[in-house]
DNA sequence: ATCGCTATGTAAACCGCTTTACTAGCCCTT
DNA sequence: AAGGGCTAGTAAAGCGGTTTACATAGCGAT
C-alpha cells in the first residue's frame, strides 16, 4: 500500500502539504494540486485509517448497543442509525447484548476506551444505577427509546403516555368499558407512561382502572402469554386487552387462541409498536405505530451534534400513530358486572 | 488517560517490557510481574486500540455485509455472528446495503482499506461480477446463505434442495399433486437449487413440473403476493404452493385471504427459512427451518480460521428441518386436470 | 581469570498520519 | 532600504503502541 509519504515524493512535495491538501487546509495553486492528484491517482493511494485514527483521535465510529438485534422492532432502529450514520461517513458498531448487563458494560467501556466517538444506547431492562453511573462519564451518549433513570444525555422517546391513550380511547369509543392493560417491567419509563395514558383514557371516560386487571412483567411474548392466562382463570373477564408491545400482543393473542377465545369477537386487543409482523398475524393487529425510522436518524443526528460539540436538545418526543387493523371490534354483550 | 509508558514509569521499568509482558511474548520474574501489574490497576491502564492497531495492523473487527439487518433471517444471522465474534474477541461492523451494490463495495473496500481484518457477506441479489472480482482480491472473506459465483472463499450454505426437497415431499403425502413453486431470482444458486429439490420430489412421485407453476422473482412479499395473483388469476389452479422464503409465504398468504381462498382449506402453503413471525401468522407456517444460530457461528468460525492463516473447508452445508404447522392439509377434492 | 550462558531486561526504530510552528521568497508600501 | 504581508510551502514532534536487535549482571564451568 502506498503511503501519504510515498505521494509526497511522487508529487514532489513534502507529506505535510499532501496531508493538509486532502483534509483541506491549505490553499494549493492548481499545478501542484494536479500534481498531488495525480500522484494519487497513479499510486492508487488510500489513507490508513488506523494511522488517521491515532494521529486525531476520532474514529468516525459509534456504537448502537441494543438488546436483541433479532427483535425486529430493535433491528428497524439499528438499521435507521446505521443509514443516517452511513450518510455522514460514520461506521457503526453494533452490539447486541441480549439484556446482559456485562455486555452492555463492555459496550460502554469501548467508548471509554476510544473505539469509537459516541454511543447510542439502547435498553429494555430496568437499571441498579450501574449503567448510569458509567454513561454519565461520557458526553457522548445518546439515549433512544427508553430512558435509564438519572443519566443525562439527549434522549429521543417516543410519546409513550399519547401512545397508550390512543389505543385505549379506541377501545373505550369501540364500546369496552372492562379493559385489562399488560406491560413490561413496572420499573421502566416507558411502561409507567404506557400505564398513565392508560389510566388518564379510563379515568377520563369514567371507568375504574381494577389493579388486578393491570399486569406488568416484562416485554416478552412469553409474559403476554402468561399474563393473559391469569386474566382468564379469574372471572370476571375484560372485554379488552391493551399490550404494552406487539410481542407482548402477541403472547396474548397465542393464549386467548389457546383458549378458545377468538380476536376479537371475544376479546379485542391493541398492541404497541407496531413491529413488521403485526399486520401479518390473525386478525391483523391494531397499534400503536411509533416512528421508528424517525428516532434512529434523530438519535444519530444528536449523537453527531454531540461530536460537534453543539448542544441538542435534552429530551426530543415523537409522535406516535393509532393503526387500526382487525383486533378491535365493537362491544356487543353486556359487562360483566 | 495512562499510557504504556506512564505504566512503565511507575512500575520501574521500560515500555518495552510492559508491552512484552501484556502481549506474553516475555517471562518476568514475580516481583517485576506485581510491580507492573500494580501500576496498570493504579493508573487504570487501558491499552490504546487505536495505537495496538496501526503497530500490529491488525483490527481485531470484522465486518459483515447483510441485505437488510431489519429482515429477522438476517437479523438472527447478524446476532448470531455477534455473539460468536464477541466471544472471541472481536468487534463487528454490520452494514446494512439494502441490495445497494455501491454499499457492498464500500464495505469490501473497507477490508482492503484494512478497517476491518476479514469479511462476512451475505447477498441476496444476482452479481454481474463486479463483486466476485473485488472478493476474489481478498483472502479474508467467508460468503454466508448464498453463493456469488466465480468467487472462491469458504462458503457455508444450507442444504437448500434437500429442504425443497423435503417441503414438496410434505405436500405430495398430503396428497397434492399440482403443486407450484414460487421462488426468488432465479440466477440465485438458492432459488436454483431449490427449484431442482421440488423438480426432484415431483419427478419421484411422477408427478409433472408446470412451467407456468414455476414463478421466479425476487425474495420479496410483494413477489409473493403478484405470483399468487398470477396463478390465481389464470385456472386450472394448484392445490399447494411451495414457497422458497417465508417472506414469499407472506405475500402468498396475503393475496390468497384477498381471494377468499383459506390457507389450508383451499390451498396449502410451506414456506422455507422459518422466521420467527412464521408461527404467528395465520394459520401457523408450515415451513423449511434453517439453522441460523449455527449458520452464523460456523461463519465466523471459518472467518477466524482463515484469520490464523488455516484452511477451513471450502464448502459447508448444514441440515434444514420440516417444521410442521398448519398451513398444510391433507388433499380433499380430486384435481383439476 | 575468563568464557559463555541464562535471565532480565532496554534503546530506538517504526506503523502512517496530523499539526504546530516556522521559513523562504516575493511584492508592495512608505 | 526596511518593514509588512502574503503565498506556498516545510521540518519535526507527536499519537501510543510493537518489535528487532542489543545489553548487562550474575553465575557456573573450565
Amino acid at each position: 500500500m502506498a503511503t501519504l509519504s510515498d505521494v509526497a515524493e511522487a508529487a514532489g512535495v513534502s507529506p505535510t502539504a499532501v496531508s493538509r491538501y486532502l483534509n483541506n487546509r491549505i490553499e494549493l495553486p492548481l499545478a501542484t494540486r494536479e500534481r498531488i492528484d495525480a500522484a494519487i491517482a497513479k499510486l492508487d493511494y488510500r489513507p490508513n485509517l488506523m494511522a488517521k485514527r491515532l494521529s486525531t483521535g476520532k474514529t468516525e465510529a459509534i456504537s448502537l448497543v441494543t438488546p436483541e438485534i433479532a427483535n425486529p422492532f430493535f433491528a428497524e432502529l439499528a438499521a435507521a442509525v446505521e443509514a443516517e450514520a452511513q450518510s455522514h461517513g460514520y461506521a457503526v458498531y453494533i452490539s447486541s447484548t441480549g439484556g446482559d448487563r456485562d455486555r452492555e458494560i463492555d459496550a460502554i467501556r469501548r467508548l471509554h476506551d476510544q473505539h469509537v466517538d459516541g454511543l447510542i444506547m439502547m435498553t429494555n431492562q430496568p437499571d441498579d444505577g450501574t449503567l448510569a453511573e458509567l454513561l454519565n462519564e461520557h458526553d457522548h451518549v445518546v439515549l433512544l427509546d427508553e430512558d435509564i433513570p438519572g443519566v443525562s444525555v439527549p434522549r429521543v422517546f417516543v410519546e409513550n403516555e399519547q401512545g397508550a391513550y390512543l389505543g385505549t380511547r379506541h377501545l373505550i369509543e369501540a364500546g369496552h368499558r372492562e379493559i385489562a392493560l399488560i406491560g413490561g417491567p413496572g420499573d421502566l419509563m416507558s411502561v409507567r407512561e404506557r400505564l398513565a395514558g392508560f389510566e388518564r383514557a379510563m379515568t377520563e371516560a369514567g371507568l375504574p382502572v381494577r389493579p388486578d386487571w393491570v399486569l406488568l412483567g416484562d416485554y416478552s411474548r412469553a409474559f403476554g402469554h402468561a399474563a393473559t392466562q391469569r386474566l382468564l382463570a379469574s372471572p370476571p373477564r375484560p372485554t379488552a386487552i391493551l399490550a404494552c408491545s406487539d410481542y407482548l400482543a402477541i403472547g396474548v393473542l397465542l393464549a386467548l387462541q389457546q383458549a378458545g377465545l377468538s380476536v376479537p369477537h371475544d376479546m379485542s386487543l391493541v398492541g404497541f409498536d407496531d413491529m413488521p409482523f403485526a399486520e401479518l398475524v390473525n386478525p391483523p393487529l391494531t397499534t400503536i405505530r411509533q416512528p421508528v425510522a424517525e428516532m434512529g436518524r434523530l438519535a444519530f443526528e444528536l449523537l453527531l451534534a454531540l461530536l460537534n460539540k453543539a448542544e441538542p436538545a435534552p429530551l426530543t418526543r415523537l409522535p406516535v400513530e393509532l393503526v387500526v387493523r382487525r383486533s378491535v371490534a365493537q362491544f356487543q354483550g353486556k359487562t360483566s358486572r
